[in-house]
DNA sequence: TTTAGAATTAGAATGATTCTAATTCAGAAA
DNA sequence: TTTCTGAATTAGAATCATTCTAATTCTAAA
């Protein structure tokens, strides 16, 4: 039997690569990059299959199972985030910067709105003692103005 | 052809009965009742399949079918509220003071939690100028003070 | 070149919900 | 009372989004 080798742990090279974010790491295959630059490209908020739809002019060759996989480990190394406004169909995000969701009820159009600079959400709700916060996610329901219009 | 009766609008008599919030209302059948009471006595948050069971201890012939159908019913009055914390199962609530829910996602535990008096979000996130905000759904998730304290 | 583990795949399986079509029921009309 | 109409209810099928499975391919290290 052959001494027992040194094996380092794997370490990026070449052309693999990693994006680390939030001590979280992923391995940025193709298709994860793919996935990813996709939806950073996107403004609205695509659902899955969605970004099936649109991953597959760049890479034919790709599965919807692929893109839930890829979606999966973007999410958990908090590359994008996973948005529910409603049921059915899970939407994803790929802008990082605090923001709460408007859906607008009429055309279905989702918008990112941003918090104003001087708002702490932690202290408007009178969560028991001891509790520990980790996201929170709000989805804003109604009509948008280009809707409310007409 | 006999003249055109002079046909009312069905007005609620005898068992019949009614109730009206917000403009919407709902005839109150037998298993809409139970199935409002039954959530209304649950100080969790539980999903129609919950409620399901629940539900057949009173009335042991109510279908899944008619649990979904009350509760979008009683949904849409306004009498009950759905609540979407994460992928899969909706959940309901009979709390229709104005709060939010705290979801422990250790043991899974679904707390409401009521804003500050001073509270007022419309002014915290900058929509664009024309929006109706009909409803929000804020869904704070992290670990409760009981899991917190393992 | 071999190996080990991760990524990818197609398709099956699952789970929640919604749909469908038939039946039952309540109250109003005859 | 009996009939009628529309709503409520039902079981089971259908749908939809997602997750699982098992086989295959790929990557990078040994």
């Amino acid at each position: 039997m052959p001494p027992t080798p040194n094996r380092q742990p794997a370490k990026p090279t070449g052309l693999e690569c990693r994006m680390a974010v939030l001590g979280a790491d992923v391995r940025l295959t193709p298709h994860r990059r793919e996935v990813f630059e996709v939806l950073q490209a996107s403004t609205d908020h695509p659902t899955a299959t969605d970004l099936f739809t649109r991953v597959k002019d760049r890479s034919p060759g790709i599965s919807l199972a692929t893109v839930y996989n890829c979606l999966e480990h973007l999410t958990g190394a908090g590359l994008i985030k996973q948005v529910h406004l409603e049921r059915g169909q899970s939407r994803y995000c790929a802008n990082l910067h605090e923001h709460v969701h408007f859906h607008c009820e009429t055309c279905g159009k989702v918008i990112d709105a941003h918090p104003a600079a001087d708002f702490d959400p932690a202290k408007f709700w009178n969560l028991p003692a001891g509790t520990r916060v980790s996201r929170m996610e709000l989805a804003i329901h109604g009509t948008c103005s280009a809707c409310a219009a007409r």
